[in-house]
DNA sequence: CGGAATAACGTG
DNA sequence: ATGCACGTTATTCCGC
């Protein structure tokens, strides 16, 4: 099949050293070594390089650069390039510097002189394309070259500034200049090149050339055309073209790249040879690159062990038992038949490692054997994965994969990211590669995606890596799954973490409805008061300045207007006075501005990160589809990005506004659940406080008992304001606040917060015990843990700085309760889900919100979801308080009423 | 230019 | 110097 052998082909990579040089230099500001010299298109250029190879493998590499002096082409046509401007001597200097670390990296340089590196690039890959079982790339940052496109010469460019870069194909110049690559020459010929000085024929422009090479093909066959009055266009295009005929001719002729110079390209002196490490170091550490030490791909050196790919499929090594070392076979399978033998392979295999590069590959292992299948014959060996135990490295992608595409989950039973989680959910990365290098002190070798590339990454760039991932999750599995149970965690991982994974997978292929259209009028009309604020600021200030910029702002409100800033806090680093909302607060009525840019910032911040924002994300169906991360937050709490679903507003008059946006699609509606109060209940219930019990008990309101105990008044004589204090300290209490932080969120004054907060602890002093019994448990045991079992390791609350070790005691409180609220509510998903499935009910999980809960549900199952899930949620476990859970139903999550 | 750091602010 | 857990946006700094 000519698209497999494509896949196959060794890749020869061709660089135009000046094109990239030059755009490096106007990339960059002159960033120079320490005696001076400008480096920064140097550095530029090895650092696009660096990327580029960083999800490619070529085989081979070479880098062309132009020759001093005149070319054929000056020859030809004295204006050549005649109204370039002559570059500083800064960039010119860095060509032989360049050179130089191209030589220490052992990458071949080609030139010839009378020629420019275009024609060098056009020999060299015409000649190579002619290799058997060879593709060339050309990396360049100038579209000359796209004259050489076909199936087996790509062109790849660099996008916008020098890191990322788009790979041209036939199809991709057809598409982004209407051509075939064959007719780019035509095209520069009619319309010109005005960089190059080259002139076409005058008054043809990009669009007329277009038209008539689409219609005629090339230049010779439309003017042959011309001649029997056949080209349809304007009298006054047929007059331009017939006057153009000479300068259209003279111009192809010198935009056509030369293809047939001998160039002394070899293909042994440019296949990747690695060269000493330690010399690349030695060359990037003289021009002061430290931070392109670090990225230096593995192919180009040696010396640097793991992510080196290992040379054949049996030189690598899978770890067995008790350090054994067994023999690792691999098998790679491209074909129908192939993957029904090894599908059998892997229904017979009882715990396998599965390693997905989807679409393009997935490797299953169960540590002795290795299969790679290729994607598209993938089916047979997912097919098989359906029982027996399946161990990921991150599960979830590979389900919302299967959902995607039609196919039925298979059964998660371990999965290295969650593992790793549990054991120490403090800790910032629990990847595969993160964990193996914990564990193992090497590295894995990366799987080649088809970022900032056209062609997917071909099965033998894929093999290596995929096969050693899933190898890597083999050996880590039982090694994590050991600590697990050292650590009483198997309830754990088996009944809340892994039975969510699948859950998790569901709600987020699902989505939520959007609503588009009228987020759009909202944008409107916030637009209309921003620009209206903007301009009434700006008249204040008595000029224009960026508000969205804090040091403008301070600038304005510190030093034009002079606005004291005695009461001012400094921000977090210390840099200078803070203009957070809660310090602008403090100065509000001294200044008519404050409450101008109060107003102005909260709208920019919510139209900018949603009501505009979400309409881009949405799929064709209007849906919104978040990723919920079950591996980031410390407590054990789930997170959502792209976009964040869990901080969607609700408080303002905008608040509500905006979630009215997000909508039960018709004939259903959208079901609310949250738990009430529910970190208080589950304080109480942790701490045993009869008072506290009593009340919840009773089913009173709660922050009224607390004000009553507190100011030792009966119910009736708690006003407002009495009520919103005691409701502050109830919250400050979950989060180990002390009297000062009181003081500020209670507005209370510090006197008053510090007496409330003794008062309240000499009525709960089972509180007080329960915090002081967490801070002596983190520090007598390292960490603190939920009823669940769910650690959280807090070495920092040994720590002689008393800031820090402070810092831990909030956690080693806030731990157990809101940790014990993660686990309830990943245990009550898990018992809705099963019982929606059990009843049949039309009906949907969407999102979750630490103690909320949205459904999508058909409006004549409403009544029996509400209470289908508040009776799961309530009883999904018992504390020493009843736990009570509040129903709502609306149309939109904007407007939601209690269920009569 | 691109990535990291900073400041600000949205949620429970 | 003292409030827990997060994610996103815009600005500005840094690289060397």
């Amino acid at each position: 099949m000519a698209k497999k052998s494509a896949a196959n082909r060794e890749e020869l990579l061709i660089i135009d050293g000046n094109a990239l040089l030059h755009r490096a230099w106007h990339a960059l500001p002159p960033l120079s070594t320490k005696d001076g010299t400008i480096v920064n298109a140097v550095y530029g250029f090895l650092s696009l390089l660096f990327n580029v190879l960083k999800s490619r493998t070529p085989a081979a590499l070479a880098v062309t650069f132009d020759k001093a002096g005149k070319t054929f082409r000056h020859e030809a046509y004295e204006q050549y390039k005649a109204t370039r401007v002559k570059q500083p001597d800064e960039l010119y200097a860095q060509i032989p510097i360049l050179k130089e670390v191209l030589k220490t990296l052992g990458l071949p340089v080609y030139e010839a002189p009378g020629f420019e590196a275009d024609d060098v690039i056009a020999s060299i890959a015409e000649l190579a394309a002619r290799r058997k079982n060879t593709r060339v790339t050309i990396l360049t940052g100038d579209m000359d070259t796209m004259q050489l496109v076909t199936d087996r010469v790509h062109v790849l460019t660099p996008k916008k500034g020098i890191s990322d870069t788009v790979e041209y194909g036939p199809a991709e110049v057809r598409a982004r200049y209407g051509l075939d690559p064959e007719q780019m020459v035509d095209y520069k010929a009619l319309r010109g090149d005005p960089s190059d000085n080259i002139p076409g024929v005058k008054g043809i422009g990009e669009k007329t050339a277009a038209e008539l090479l689409t219609a005629h093909g090339t230049i010779e066959k439309m003017f042959a055309a011309l001649k029997k009055n056949k080209v349809a266009a304007k009298p006054g295009i047929l007059e331009k073209l017939a006057s153009g005929v000479e300068a259209a001719a003279e111009s192809k002729k010198l935009v056509t790249l030369v293809r047939d110079l001998d160039t002394g390209f070899s293909w042994e002196d440019a296949r990747l040879k690695p060269a000493p490490r330690e010399h690349a170091v030695a060359a990037l550490g003289a021009l002061g690159f430290r931070t392109l030490i670090g990225r230096i791909p593995p192919q180009l050196v040696d010396g640097h062990q793991e992510s080196e790919q290992p040379a054949a499929p049996e030189a690598r090594r899978v770890a067995g038992k008790k350090g054994r070392v067994a023999q690792g076979e691999r098998q790679i399978v491209e074909t129908a038949a192939a993957a029904k033998d090894a599908a059998h392979t892997v229904a017979a295999m009882k715990a396998r490692a599965i390693f997905p590069a989807t679409p393009e590959a997935l490797a299953v292992s169960d540590g002795k054997t290795t299969i790679v299948v290729s994607g598209q014959h993938a089916a047979p060996l997912i097919e098989a994965l359906g029982s027996g135990e399946n161990w990921f490295a991150d599960a979830k992608p590979f389900l919302r994969f299967l959902l995607a595409s039609g196919q039925a989950l298979v059964p998660v039973s371990a999965d290295v990211g969650i593992l790793s989680y549990l054991l120490n959910p403090g800790t910032r990365s629990h990847g595969l590669d993160a964990e193996w290098l914990e564990r193992m002190g090497k590295e894995l070798p990366s799987v080649p995606t088809a970022e900032g590339r056209l062609l997917v990454p071909n099965m033998a760039e894929i093999v290596p890596a995929a096969a050693a991932r899933a190898e890597a999750v083999a050996t880590l599995v039982p090694v994590l799954r050991k600590d697990i149970a050292e650590r009483h965690q198997e309830d754990l991982l088996s009944r809340i973490e892994m039975p969510l994974v699948p859950i998790l997978a569901e709600m987020e292929h699902v989505g939520i409805t959007l609503d588009t259209a009228y987020l759009k009028k909202l944008s409107a009309e916030m637009h209309k008061k921003i620009d209206a604020l903007t301009e009434k600021i700006h008249e204040i200030a008595g000029g224009d300045f960026n508000i969205n910029s804090p040091a403008q702002l301070k600038e304005v409100l510190f030093e034009k207007l002079r606005i004291p800033t005695d009461r001012i806090r400094k921000t977090e680093s210390g840099a200078g006075l803070s203009t957070a909302a809660s310090e602008l607060e403090k100065l509000r009525g001294l200044h008519p501005i404050i409450d101008l840019i109060s107003d102005y910032r909260e709208l920019t911040k919510l139209t900018g990160t949603y009501v505009d924002a979400l309409p881009t994300l949405v799929d064709k169906n209007g849906r919104l589809h978040t990723t919920f991360n079950q591996t980031v937050a410390a407590t054990g709490r789930l997170s959502s990005t792209d976009p964040g679903l869990q901080n969607i507003p609700m408080r303002g008059s905008y608040g509500p506004r905006i979630r009215e946006a997000f909508v039960a699609t018709p004939g259903t509606l959208l079901l609310s659940a949250d738990y009430s109060q529910i970190e208080l209940r589950i304080v109480a219930s942790l701490a045993g406080d009869k008072s506290f019990i009593e009340a919840f008990n009773a089913g009173e309101d709660i922050h009224t008992r607390t004000a009553c105990e507190i100011w030792e008044v009966t119910p009736d004589k708690v006003d407002r304001d009495m009520r919103r204090k005691a409701k502050a300290i109830n919250f400050g209490i979950i989060f180990g606040m002390g009297s000062q932080g009181l003081a500020q969120s209670g507005d209370m004054s510090f006197a008053e917060a510090k007496a409330a907060l003794a008062k309240y602890f000499q009525v709960h002093t089972a509180i007080r015990e329960f915090m002081d019994l967490q801070k002596a448990l983190a520090r007598k045991q390292g960490y603190v843990e939920t009823v669940f079992g769910r650690r959280r390791y807090l070495p920092e609350i040994t720590s002689g700085i008393p800031f820090v070790r402070a810092g831990a005691e909030r956690m080693a409180i806030n731990h157990p309760v809101q940790g014990a609220e993660a686990d309830l509510m990943k245990l009550a998903m898990i018992a809705v889900d099963r019982r929606l499935k059990k009843e049949k009910l039309d009906a949907a999980m969407l999102l979750q919100v630490h103690d909320e809960l949205v459904f999508e549900v058909k409006k004549s199952d409403v009544k029996e979801l509400a209470s289908l899930v508040s009776a799961e949620m309530e009883k999904v476990h018992r504390f020493a308080v009843p736990i009570v859970v509040n129903v709502e139903v609306g149309a939109n999550w904007g407007e939601m009423r209690e269920l009569e």
